[in-house]
RNA sequence: GACAUCGUAGCUCAGUUGGUCAGAGCAUCGGAUUGUGGUUCCGAGGGUCGUGGGUUCGAGCCCCAUCGAUGUCCCCA
């Protein structure tokens, strides 16, 4: 015998988690659409080589290599992300109208340590959305706008959405006196400063073999725990960290004009991001009430992917909400009512006598846009009724041969066990 | 990839220093005089105690290995 189980990291969904998944997804789409980015999808299989080189060395690893035609050209993966698969796309079709606004919204894979409390599989969706063509920072206010709408339109609370630049950290990197190569460790230390004792952090970067006088500036510079402002002057000789804070500064006066409460978004010195291909604005979502959580949706700016396809060199920027994050978070925020079914209404079946009428009912309430199952075998009672409570479908009609006779329907309310005698234009009423 | 804990029915767990130890509750299915669920009562199915070795007269309980799960770190959605 074959032991059931799903691979790991990957899961089943039964239809009282799908229902919710679903739900999330509709208000992305919604969201996505009113602002005017339109649905594309890539295959979930890429050659190799597209994939590889774009994340950096730590994400390269986590890509899933597929056992086919290994040492060949045909070498594939699943897809990592859908960034660069998008990237990929755009780079081969150079009709497209710009700027190319587009959402996303597919399962990718990752060959991690699947960690289900954090909400970290194997399996995930990803639900992008990104422009391409505009060097405006309107974009990225646009982006952290959706964000804000989508988490705020499921009622999830204290969310936090934190922004920096890569720029700002490029200089930083600058002005202690290293050159780019080493922007990678200093983010890494950093992003540790808020978990760990800053002796840790120094060994680290002296394990780098990073001077102490670099060390100690770096020191110097986060110690004083710097506003955006004040972080401004301390940076004043350098030039490519002016650059990101005027970038930072202008998103955030787009986001108040744009009515983004200013609790949900902040300047966080301290964001990396681990993947290779950004280059100014980045961004990501957290629960600061429920650290454990990975981040709810993470993205920012990647000028220079595109055109490492060979196709012209356009500014995009994008972001991604994570729909197993998103799930994760609410079920854990006890967000999710339990619901597990869409049906409205229970047709019970009573058998040969009344099985025309009863289908002939059923077709008329679909036709009226009600959601209606007819119980498929003409049991007994007990056993309809007791299916229609299982399932909490919160209405139950009956066509016996005792409403036939009157040409009218019994309308159950299964919560408060009330029924009434009814015709069918009132039974339209009370379950519309 | 590093470290820690844990693996008994679908789920939550009992199982005492190795000797009826294969159990309980919930869930599922069936029944309790023929058109009424969610309460109650009765009954049934379901586990070679993760797997493979070893110690022993005898192991769910001890030892080794292996696989898997969970947690923390790293990184990410």
């Amino acid at each position: 015998m074959i032991q059931p189980r799903t691979f790991k990291g990957a899961r089943d969904f039964l239809p009282e988690q799908m229902l919710h998944r679903e739900r999330i997804l509709d208000t992305m789409r919604t969201v996505f659409k009113k602002y005017g980015y339109a649905p594309v999808e890539t295959p979930a299989i890429e050659y190799l080589d597209v994939l590889t080189g774009k994340y950096g060395e730590e994400a390269d690893r986590l890509i899933y290599k597929l056992n086919y035609k290994t040492g060949t050209k045909d070498e594939a993966a699943l897809h990592y992300d859908l960034t660069v698969p998008f990237s990929r796309m755009v780079a081969m079709n150079n009709d497209l109208a710009m700027p190319f606004k587009r959402y996303q919204m597919q399962p990718v894979w990752r060959a991690d340590r699947p960690q289900p409390h954090q909400g970290r599989f194997r399996e995930f969706y990803q639900c992008d959305v990104d422009c391409v063509g505009s060097s405006s920072m309107l974009i990225e206010a646009e982006l952290i706008a959706i964000t804000y709408e989508v988490l705020n339109g499921l009622d999830i609370p204290d969310f936090l959405i934190k922004i920096n630049n890569r720029k700002i950290l490029n200089g930083i990197t600058q002005y202690i006196g290293l050159d780019n190569n080493f922007v990678g460790d200093v983010c890494v230390s950093i992003d540790k400063l808020d978990k760990v004792e800053w002796n840790e952090v120094a060994k680290e970067l002296k394990d780098k073999n990073i001077h102490t006088t670099s060390i100690d500036k770096l020191h110097d510079l986060l110690t004083q725990k710097l506003n955006l402002t004040q972080l401004k002057s301390a940076l004043a000789e350098i030039e490519i960290a002016q650059e990101g804070i005027a970038e930072i500064e202008e998103i955030f006066y787009y986001l108040q004009i744009l009515g983004i409460p200013e609790q949900y978004f902040t300047f966080d010195i301290a964001l990396a991001r681990g993947l290779d291909y950004y280059t100014g604005p980045i961004f990501e979502t957290k629960l600061p009430k429920h650290p454990h959580i990975g981040s709810l949706n993470g993205g920012g700016r990647y000028n220079g992917l595109i055109a490492s396809f060979g196709g012209k060199d356009l500014p995009s920027v994008g972001t991604s909400l994570g729909l197993d994050r998103i799930f994760t978070a609410m079920q854990q925020l006890n967000l999710l009512s339990e619901v597990k079914t869409s049906t409205q209404v229970l047709v019970g079946n009573f058998g040969a006598d009344t099985l025309d009428a009863s289908l002939k009912l059923v077709k008329e309430l679909r036709a009226n846009g009600i959601n209606t199952e007819f119980y498929p075998e003409a049991t007994k009672m007990k056993k309809q009724f007791s299916y229609c409570d299982k399932k909490q479908i919160p209405f139950m009609a009956i066509l016996g041969s005792e409403e036939l006779a009157q040409n009218k329907i019994t309308l159950k309310v299964m919560k408060t066990g009330l029924q009434n005698l009814i015709d069918f234009n009132e039974l339209l009423e009370k379950l519309a």
